[in-house]
DNA sequence: TACGGTATTAGTAATCGTTCTCAATTTGAC
DNA sequence: GTCAAATTGAGAACGATTACTAATACCGTA
């Protein structure tokens, strides 16, 4: 089973909160984990042709569920949400290229460490952050 | 006058587009230029005993054109679009306390560079970014 | 294994923030 | 002042997300 992990996270979050097993959620969770930075629409199109059918609210309702569970982190870029695997990786941050819709991601320790930095100079604590570099990337300038 | 640096930049922007300066687009402006942070919905409620009556739409159609100025900026918290003022500033980021929804502003030179440099590695070149760090402020820790 | 209470589902209606449409009005170049 | 072009308010339309509901699936217990 390749991705054990995350299917254990997934049920043990259910149990804490006394909630069910599905196929569906299975099914979605399984889908997810194939793909990078995926929209609830592009699950629900994936899923399209599954049986039984997959509404688009309970993908909605999954979504948030793997949020919950610690699996997934949400995202917005523009006025499309999409949602990432964040077990097994650091936390990482995003180049969006404006012209072609790629998404770069990378990460930097030196730019984290400042930000602790800037947050303890105001009493601030960080519980999580985001950072997004709009342009254009290597293909899109030439 | 006190903003009449903000006034100049819009009516240049209008001029240079052909368009049309309108009493809407100066009062709208102005009750711009007295908030921070401010979204749609709270200039509309601002106002919304102003006679003649300045439709949400105006008022969305108006915010567009400060940003094609280059007077504000928009920003989404979470479900929230935010518009800045940023004449007359530098860029910016926040600190977004998730408990009272205070916005405190920072700017760090360090971080925009270290930013370059990591794009500059990935061959993208960056036209904007956005960073908010999420976590709570002095006051809601204690 | 079968039962029964509760969670979950698909489908659809409803909601939110935002944009579009359109007829009436305002602006500004001449 | 004239008139074409831009702008307006009102409400319809829109896309993403959530709420509602009756039917169904899950699972602890007997």
């Amino acid at each position: 089973m390749k991705h054990a992990k995350e299917l254990d996270l997934l049920r043990d979050h259910l149990a804490k909160h006394h909630l069910k097993v599905t196929k569906q959620r299975e099914v979605i969770l399984d889908v997810f984990l194939r793909n990078e930075h995926v929209t609830a629409e592009q699950l629900y199109r994936m899923l399209g042709r599954h049986t039984p059918h997959i509404g688009l609210a309970t993908i909605y309702r999954t979504l948030n569920l793997l949020c919950e569970s610690g699996i997934a982190q949400e995202r917005h870029f523009g006025s499309q949400t999409h949602y990432d695997n964040v077990v097994n990786k650091r936390h990482h941050d995003h180049m969006i290229c404006t012209q072609c819709g790629d998404i770069i991601e990378f990460e930097n320790c030196d730019i984290e460490h400042l930000q602790d930095q800037v947050a303890a100079r105001h009493g601030f604590s960080i519980t999580t952050h985001k950072l997004e570099l709009y342009g254009l990337c290597k293909q899109c300038k030439s």
